[in-house]
DNA sequence: AGAATTTATGAATACACCTCATATTTCGAA
DNA sequence: TTCGAAATATGAGGTGTATTCATAAATTCT
């Protein structure tokens, strides 16, 4: 009863739920999650209404599904894409502009999250708060390196970094959509980084090589990020 | 048949509207879109379910009406407290300060927004579009001013500084409601001004990214002060 | 093959928004 | 004051959509 044959027979079932997922995905990328009926997704699934109930719990829970893929292919692409890059303005540039791509093509998907993390219990701890972590951890990274090595500001907190640099790119976003602006983009992301990012025209860049004061300042600035992943490592 | 007595007559009727937008902004406030019933608004304000509907158009319109308050208010209480302040400083921080206190209490009603304003055919134009605008245009006068006077930075485009601005306050004021740490909110807004206005204690901008020993204690302050929000948090 | 179990179906149910025929109230004119 | 017309109010019922569930079909096991 509980373990079948691995075999075709789980494969068929999965084959049926993931042509749902799909079907649900470009239903709601295209009306979004009040406008699109689990009829017409049950339709397009080529299986009958009450079919879809036994996959997933509610029209939210799909919902849910989908945006929970969104965050996985998001994540995956920005780290790729971050992964093939040197430098960390470079690095924090890709990330900028993949996510400004990606809300781009499929806001309406990310404008589904608070309606489907409305109704967890607590959101932290779900699968979503997950999910949603494991994508700005990427720019967290880049912003130890980066402020360690002076080419992110330090003044800043990390953490507070982060929600300006994705705070402002999906209120941006909404901006530039509204004036029909998309050629700003690439100006936008410019300006943003320009905050964020230490000025790279200054003479002094990467000279703190020597025994000055300034390698005491790098080495400094490592060991307390060595502790800061250690702590983080503890706390789990 | 049109015009009748102002008398008493139209003050009942305006009474009774108010009443239902009194209630509806009450349910809203507490439940949000989707989880509030026209029900409800009926019965909260004390009229039967119809009723509802000889004033408001369905429950959008209702809920637009709830918004549109919300953005008045909104914006004269930042008007009026902004025109008492002096420093262009000044009164960043308090625009700042009331907006996060302000979506603070009524996240429920800003979130709406989208969802009330996705069944205009055009959001620009309509009647939610001008309040949004009434409001922020509040930071760009104030940018103009301080871009004018040197104290806020010029390199940035006034209009990418104003999404910066308020959308790095609605993201942080999401995560900081996740985490539970309201105490940070003075933190964050103290760091996101940092980054648009021009430091006047110092007299030259780029002066701490050469090697003197005012960068090496900036860095070293900031990566303490990094690693103390990390313990801090282990121990809250 | 036949029983047992899993999977699928779509008609029926539940629930919320919204309408509309009817009732009540208001107000001016006789 | 009374009467009729206009304005306002009512709530039972219409409509659309999410969800359930009794029944059927398909699959697997013996």
């Amino acid at each position: 009863m509980q373990k079948l044959k691995p075999s075709t027979r789980r494969e068929k079932v999965e084959q049926k739920e993931d042509s749902i997922i799909e079907a649900a995905h470009r239903i709601f990328r295209e009306k979004g999650f009040a406008k699109t009926t689990m009829a017409e997704i049950a339709r397009q699934s080529g299986v009958a209404d009450g079919t879809v109930y036994l996959y997933f719990k509610n029209k939210e829970a799909l919902a849910r599904t989908v945006v929970s893929d969104f965050y996985r292919r998001l994540t995956e692409r920005a780290q790729s894409g971050v992964d093939g890059l040197e430098s960390v303005q470079d690095q924090l540039r890709f990330l900028a502009s993949h996510h400004m791509e990606s809300i781009m093509n499929e806001h309406r998907i990310l404008e589904m999250l608070p309606i489907v993390s409305a109704e967890i219990d607590s959101y932290r701890g779900s699968e979503l708060f997950d999910l949603n972590k494991n994508y700005v951890i990427i720019f967290d990274r880049l912003v130890k390196v980066g402020q360690a090595s002076g080419a992110v500001k330090s003044t800043v907190a990390p953490w507070i970094l982060r929600d300006i640099f994705f705070g402002s790119m999906d209120y941006g976003f909404k901006t530039m959509m509204i004036g029909n602006r998309r050629k700003d983009i690439s100006r936008f992301i410019d300006d943003l980084l320009g905050l964020i990012i230490v000025d790279t025209s200054k003479p002094n860049q990467h000279h703190y090589n020597d025994g000055t004061l300034g390698n005491l300042a790098d080495r400094f600035e490592a060991a307390a990020s060595r502790l800061e992943t250690m702590i983080e490592k503890r706390a789990g």
